[in-house]
DNA sequence: TTGACTGGAGAACGTTCGTTCTCTAGTCTA
DNA sequence: TAGACTAGAGAACGAACGTTCTCCAGTCAA
């Protein structure tokens, strides 16, 4: 590096174009605004349809440098999903615990849920779309999908468990959320998104009262 | 080719090289090729890694004829999407009538789609796979998806509606199918299909027994 | 048999892609 | 200041795409 980037290490863009310039950017910021690109782009449009150019422009990181950062374009969209996944779990888990009652906690799941499907640009859930479109022909990118699936599983799992449902109730509550991500995804406008997380939510609740009362019943 | 073909009309591969060849076949067989060559190969690669050419090879329908059959790529994945939109609802309405019982019927949807998901080659939903790589850029393909789903739950809200359940258990049943559907499909291996079947299947039945003592409680 | 016609095989075309290379402006050491 | 060096902007490259076009074998009416 040199001495500019001393002089304003916060400096991140500078082209008088108005794009985003990565000069003198250092790496580590380089990759956060490369994969921040990465995962506007590929989440609106797809995978295929944004190529290395438009990942350039987007996030300013010359090609010589991102292909410095990852060999391929694969690996790029394996980092991106990688990232979000972590960002998506903390941010639930931030969410649901701000409720202190367990069998709330479980609900607010699908309240963020559905948050996160009726935003503008939103088309569902990234992990199903990249599997979607890549799970056939790239085996990274089918196992960071798997990886965020297990994960978000073992989470509900443990918000579940602490509502004090059975596994199988857990189960039925992962299955609800899966379905209301694929279908908010895929209905579009936001009416039909709040009318199945209501559903979702609904049925998760049903499930919560009949294990807690099945447990009362069976003086547990 | 050579005049063994024009003597044989009904002939639909005659190639020396064992690939199909579309010569001689009336138009109708040949859309019908053509869009079989598209299912399997989109279904397994996806829509955009599969070119023209292999579309081509492998339904034997010149690519002249396929532009004469359809304006473009596009709307052959759509009139794919439809015509497998028909023969799966069928296929599903034909599997659960064999029962008799409105409840079983119900349950019996998972079965169903277990077994549409554990087969080799398989890779979940083909509609969701769809919505994934082309919902973003392809309005078109995201309509016939919505298609699709709408009307499979609609088909699961009349035989919900028949097992006497209210409405918002059909909501939960349907959640319940895209959440099998989209997780069956990630996780891949035939072991971990079968398990998720299974949590499908149970939470329905609860949902559907909770309906029924409901009913029963209310006096219905 | 002749000639017009049809339709298929595959070449051709223009574009776009992922990736690599070149050139140059700017920086640091000595 | 001189020279080695770094890194970015964009050209270059080979491959593959969707789509169109060319050419010729085969067919049918007369």
């Amino acid at each position: 590096m040199d001495a500019a980037d001393a002089r304003d290490p916060t400096r991140v863009e500078g082209s008088a174009t108005g794009q985003a310039s990565a000069r003198r950017m250092p790496p580590s910021s380089q990759e956060a605004a490369l994969l921040d690109a990465a995962e506007e782009l590929f989440y609106e449009e797809g995978y295929q349809a944004v190529g290395m150019d438009r990942l350039r422009t987007a996030s300013g990181v010359p090609l010589k440098r991102i292909y410095g950062l990852f060999p391929g374009k694969e690996a790029v969209a394996v980092a991106m999903l990688d990232r979000r996944d972590a960002r998506w779990r903390g941010a639930l888990d931030t969410h649901v615990r701000r409720h202190e009652d367990p069998h709330r906690r479980v609900l607010a799941v699908y309240d963020w849920l559905e948050e996160r499907l009726v935003g503008p640009g939103h088309r569902g859930c990234a992990w199903i779309n990249a599997f979607g479109e890549l799970g056939g022909t790239s085996e990274p990118v089918a196992e960071a999908v798997r990886r965020h699936k297990a994960s978000f599983r073992r989470d509900l799992g443990v918000l579940v468990a602490e509502a004090g449902a059975s596994t199988a109730t857990a189960d039925a509550i992962h299955l609800l959320a899966e379905g209301l991500l694929v279908t908010g995804g895929i209905v579009g406008d936001a009416r039909a998104v709040a009318r199945t997380a209501a559903e979702a939510r609904e049925a998760a609740d049903r499930l919560l009262q009949s294990t807690a009362a099945g447990s009362r019943i069976a003086g547990l």
